[in-house]
DNA sequence: AGTGCTAGAACCAAGATAGC
DNA sequence: GCTATCTTGGTTCTAGCACT
C-alpha cells in the first residue's frame, strides 16, 4: 500500500515550535542519514526540534499498529526497498519521499497485532540472552575483586611489583604494510575490544615472509595497544586463538613468564583500577596518546600467588566459554528472530 | 629495534544551503 | 516553506616515517 496517508514530519525552526515538532508516544522516529534506520518508538510526550529524523504518526489508529510498523521498519523487506532507493557519495541518506513510498503488505488490524507480538516475544527472548552475556562480564570483574581485592587497597596484602616483574619478553609488532590479501593474519588494534577480550574479524594480512617469528602471536599472550585514543590507549587482551597470527607496531607482545598468568594481568588492566591508571599515564598529544613499552611494564600492581591466579585464569576460562554458548544461541535466536520477520512481511506468519 | 609523532582515511552525525 | 543534498566537524583508527 501507498504510505502517504501518515504523517511524515522532519524539521522546524529552533525557537518556534509548532505541532510539527510534538512528539507524542506511540510516534516512530526514524533516522534518515547516518547510520540509516534504528526506529524508536517514543514513550513519552515531548516537544523538540526534529533534523534529518522522520517523524511517523499515526492518524488512522484502526488502521494500523505502531509496533507492527515497528517490525516492518526494522525487516529486510523495508530495508531491501530503501537501500535501493538511498542516495549520497560518502554519505548515504533516504528521503522523506523514499519513506512515504515504503510499500507495506497491511493486513486487518488484529492481524497486525497478532504479527507485533510474535514479533515482540522473539525480540526479547534474544534481548534477555544478551542482557545474560552482558552479567557474564560483570561477573569477570566482581571475580577478580572477590579473589584479589582492590588493588589499590591492598587489603589482602599482595607483594606488589611491576609487570614486568612477571612478563618473560615485551616486543613491538610488525610495521609492514598489511593487506587483505596477505597469507599471515595480522592483529591490528581494532582486534582488541575494550572489554579486553580478542576480536577475530576484519582481518587483515600479511605475507609469509614478513611473518618472521618475533612478530608471531602464541597462545597465552598479552596484546596490549600502546598508541590509540586517551579512552582506548592501553586496550589490553589474551590471545587463544589459531596459528600463527602477527601483530601490528602499534601493539606490544608481552610474555609471561610460567609462574604468572596472562590473564591475572589482563584482568588487572580491564578493572576500573586498570583503566583509570592507564588514562592517567599515557601520553596526550593532538589526539592520540602513547604508552611505550617501557611504561607498560613499570605499571605496578598487586602480584597474588601463582595458585591463585592460575584458578583466577580457570574462572576466567569457565566465563567466557559459557559466555560463547550464549553468543551462539543469540546468533541461532537472531537468526530465528530474522526467519519470523521475514515470515510476518509477506504473509506467511 | 624501539619509540614518538602525525597525516589522513573511514565513519558518522549535525548543521547549512540550494532548489523546487 | 519544505525537502534533498552538500558541508562541516568530531572521533577513531590506520599507516607510515623519522629519530634515537
Amino acid at each position: 500500500m501507498d504510505f502517504s496517508e501518515c504523517n511524515f514530519i522532519t524539521e522546524d525552526d529552533h525557537n518556534n515550535f509548532s505541532k510539527r515538532s510534538f512528539v507524542e508516544k506511540g510516534d516512530i522516529l526514524y533516522a534518515m542519514i547516518g547510520t540509516i534506520g534504528n526506529p524508536v518508538i517514543v514513550d513519552t510526550d515531548k516537544i523538540f526540534s526534529i533534523k534529518n529524523v522522520a517523524l511517523f504518526k499515526f492518524n488512522q489508529k484502526d488502521k494500523i499498529y505502531n509496533r507492527y510498523f515497528y517490525h516492518f521498519l526494522n525487516s529486510d523487506v523495508a530495508l531491501k526497498q530503501l537501500s535501493q532507493l538511498s542516495r549520497g557519495g560518502t554519505q548515504k541518506f533516504v528521503s522523506l519521499g523514499n519513506l512515504r513510498n515504503l510499500k507495506i503488505p497491511l493486513p486487518p488490524l488484529e492481524e497486525q497485532r497478532r504479527i507485533a507480538s510474535i514479533l515482540d516475544k522473539a525480540d526479547q527472548i534474544r534481548q534477555k540472552r544478551q542482557q545474560a552475556i552482558a552479567k557474564l562480564d560483570e561477573l569477570l570483574q566482581a571475580t577478580f575483586i572477590d579473589m584479589f581485592g582492590d588493588p589499590i587497597k591492598n587489603e589482602k596484602g599482595w607483594k606488589i611489583g611491576k609487570i614486568g616483574d612477571m612478563l618473560e619478553s615485551v616486543k613491538y609488532g610488525s610495521s609492514d604494510k598489511a593487506t587483505l590479501d596477505g597469507e599471515v593474519p595480522i592483529l591490528r588494534m581494532n582486534n582488541i575490544t575494550y572489554s579486553g577480550e580478542m576480536y577475530l574479524a576484519d582481518l587483515k594480512y600479511i605475507t609469509a615472509d614478513q611473518a618472521d617469528e618475533k612478530y608471531l602471536v602464541k597462545q597465552g599472550d598479552i596484546l596490549f595497544n600502546r598508541t590509540n585514543s586517551k579512552e582506548l590507549v592501553g586496550k589490553t587482551a589474551v590471545y587463544n586463538g589459531p596459528e600463527p597470527m602477527a601483530y601490528a607496531g602499534y601493539l606490544v607482545r608481552g610474555r609471561t613468564l610460567p609462574e604468572y598468568m596472562p590473564e591475572y594481568i589482563s584482568g588487572f588492566l580491564n578493572s576500573s583500577w586498570g583503566k583509570s591508571t592507564l588514562q592517567s599515564m599515557c601520553k596526550s598529544i593532538i589526539g592520540m596518546a602513547n604508552i611505550n613499552a617501557k611504561e607498560f611494564q613499570s605499571i605496578r600492581l598487586p602480584i597474588p600467588p601463582s595458585d591463585l591466579q592460575k584458578q583466577f585464569t580457570k574462572k576466567v576460562h569457565a566465563i567466557r566459554d559459557h559466555k560463547l554458548k550464549l553468543e551462539k544461541q543469540l546468533v541461532q535466536n537472531n537468526e530465528l528472530f530474522k526467519a519470523l520477520q521475514q515470515k510476518a512481511f509477506n504473509g506467511t506468519l
